[in-house]
DNA sequence: GAGTGGTCTAGACCACGTT
DNA sequence: ACGTGGTCTAGACCACTCC
């Protein structure tokens, strides 16, 4: 039996041999069906499936070519800080270090998308590997969308693993930056002189409702964020 | 006519609203096929294109249920440089600062997961946006997977856009951090005092072999990457 | 207009993993 | 053992877009 993913492997070597370069007109679905004694919907979900990874490009009636890609669909896997810390074999540490009620100014609308004077949740902490800081966490939630938090002091659990718990979101938004830490945070993750963070901010939305901003830096001499590996190749 | 999409949408709707809360067991795509109308096979693509994002997790026999997410699935686009700057209105710069044939060392080695006297070239680059520095490229090629690299000079083209046009890849890893420039960096990039550079690093592989190994270090204060949105939502 | 991708259907068989 | 997901088939109709 011919399976999508055969057709896959077969067309990806092509274009790993150069068979079919860059640019190439691949064979229709209807083609590679019958080079394959397969049916089209198996052809077309190996294309399809190559089409979303950005390895070809697919239009009607001009057919599928080998994409020109620049470098599209790095992926990258955000975990909860406490699981990324114990999969790394070190020990968890949390501290909260403030959490306050405000109504959205606008610094946070910016941020967060909500209306002006919306009820918001602000929580800092940090989190530690083997009693050493790893990430500050900056966080502001709706509490419109999540009234739940009014009632959680976050003593002892972070709002991230909290959130992730209770509120499920349906669109992420996330930027990465390298950034030069304030006093305060240079004290509170024990950076050294010149050492940079590294920035990761995410905000979240249930539907049309924004969710949560939160800003996360790391020591960024101390930290690098991997993508998860092509799941295009053979 | 009942899509796949329709069927997404209805699931989207229901985990939103909290009727299925993360970790609630979805029905199955025989009940859900019926609930719809449509055939298996249509519910069958929702549910898997929602796995994909992650919204959904899926075990033979146990079911499909509301994901507990982290956050995963962050996609990046690292666009072609020149075309990342012209998007932005700003007109485009080049200069080639070095070229140079090596047999890899071990620092290379690392880098490239090259064999131990490989043959590579070694180019640096600085990409300029109006007149000032945006990006410096090092960039290691791997002559046994490109030998035509030997004959570029790489003084009018950067090699990011030779390779897009001449060698494709199948898999690609990606690291972003902060680091603190070196001086040769912070001048090229004529870069403040305390600013730090954010780094992008990426390996890329044709079938089991490396092609090339490049880090891009753009001014820290000055750059941001965002994340495409996702796909999920309605 | 004609070729290509986009999708749906109704049925089938199999793989896996929980029970 | 049995329920669920994973996949294939053969055929169909439609939508887009290039010529």
């Amino acid at each position: 039996m011919t399976t999508y993913r055969d057709v896959k492997a077969a067309i990806l070597e092509r274009i790993v041999s150069r068979e079919w370069p860059p640019g190439a007109l691949i064979p229709s679905e209807e083609d590679l069906a019958r080079a394959h004694g397969c049916a089209r919907a198996t052809a077309n979900r190996a294309l399809r499936e190559l089409a979303e990874s950005g390895i070809v490009e697919r239009r009607r009636k001009a057919g599928t070519r080998v994409a020109l890609r620049s470098a599209r669909g790095a992926v990258f896997d955000i975990p909860v800080v406490r699981v990324e810390i114990e999969r790394a074999g070190k020990r968890y540490g949390y501290r909260r270090l403030a959490r306050a009620e405000h109504a959205a100014d606008d610094a946070l609308i910016g941020r967060l998308d909500v209306a002006t004077g919306a009820p918001a949740l602000f929580v800092r902490c940090l989190h530690l590997a083997d009693g050493e800081p790893y990430q500050l966490e900056h966080r502001w939630i709706s509490l419109d969308a999540a009234p739940a938090a009014r009632a959680e002091s976050f003593a002892d659990i972070s709002p991230n693993e909290w959130l992730v718990r209770e509120i499920p979101y349906s669109r992420a938004e996330h930027a990465f930056s390298a950034a030069t830490p304030e006093q305060t945070e240079r004290d509170l993750l024990r950076l050294g002189a010149d050492e940079p963070v590294f920035v990761i901010e995410r905000r979240t939305w249930l539907g049309a409702a924004p969710v949560t901003y939160v800003r996360l830096s790391h020591p960024g001499a101390r930290y690098r964020m991997v993508s998860r590996l092509g799941d295009a190749a053979a």
